[in-house]
DNA sequence: CCGAATCCTCAAAGATACTG
DNA sequence: CAGTATCTTTGAGGATTCGG
């Protein structure tokens, strides 16, 4: 299948360095961040906050440093009190949350075709138990 | 920002069934999977054992398990002595799998770019932390 | 207001042993 | 060979407190 990430022999996940990175804008409130920053001009860690919805002060904190470490994310901290930080995608920011939102819709869009197969499939699944149990 | 997968007030990943369906293609090993499917006819239990390297027994049922369930992945048993099992993309599951592919390769291609962001994100904490402590 | 630091919980994932 | 069952471990993530 032609050149790929972690071509390697052994394709552990423990060796692969692209691994943990899209780990990063694929975990579970990094798609969030990404898009919900995506089109906007910036965003401060409070509008953040309540605009994800869920999501806690701790995850929030480590998910942001994350994406600025990776260069996703810029981080402008205004020297005033109380504290004023905007977060804002970076260009190569703007290109992977464009990657992800384009993963989530599709995945949106197959939704129905998928929830239909999974109900086939658990519909089976319980024939299946009805004869063994 | 336009349409979008749960574009609920409140943005909860728990509110959103595309987010699972999301997870599962994103999973540590449902990438591996689903890259290492595309482009094969098909592959045994077996050769998808020994060809990922590093996963379980469990995890790789329990993945494919997963993946099958959504309607990505075709599993088929030959009824013979010792067990025959043979797994292969379905076509949704094909789209699924360039889609990650895709987005793995855009990292793949973004990361010197991002290991020189991190290694500068480093120089400066080490040079804050060094001031503080 | 924006975090850092600490403690705690529980579900995901690994190891191991076993079976049709 | 292709799983299942069980136990243990790990670490992501939440709650809370404190500081700049």
């Amino acid at each position: 299948m032609g050149v790929s990430p972690c071509e390697n022999p052994d394709v552990n996940a423990a060796n692969c360095p692209s691994r943990s990175v899209l780990e990063h804008v694929t975990s579970r409130w990094g798609v969030l961040l990404l898009a919900r920053l995506l089109g906007e001009e910036s965003l401060r860690f409070s509008e953040l906050r309540r605009s994800i919805g869920g999501i806690s002060e701790k995850m929030l904190a480590q998910t942001l440093q994350t994406l600025e470490r990776d260069g996703f994310v810029r981080r402008e901290a205004r020297p005033v009190i109380p504290p004023h930080v905007d977060y804002s995608l970076t260009p190569l920011g703007e290109e992977a949350a464009r990657q992800v939102w384009d993963l989530a819709r599709w995945v949106e869009r197959s939704l129905p075709e998928v929830l239909a197969t999974q109900r086939r499939y658990d519909e089976r699944r319980r024939k299946a138990a009805a004869t063994t149990g």
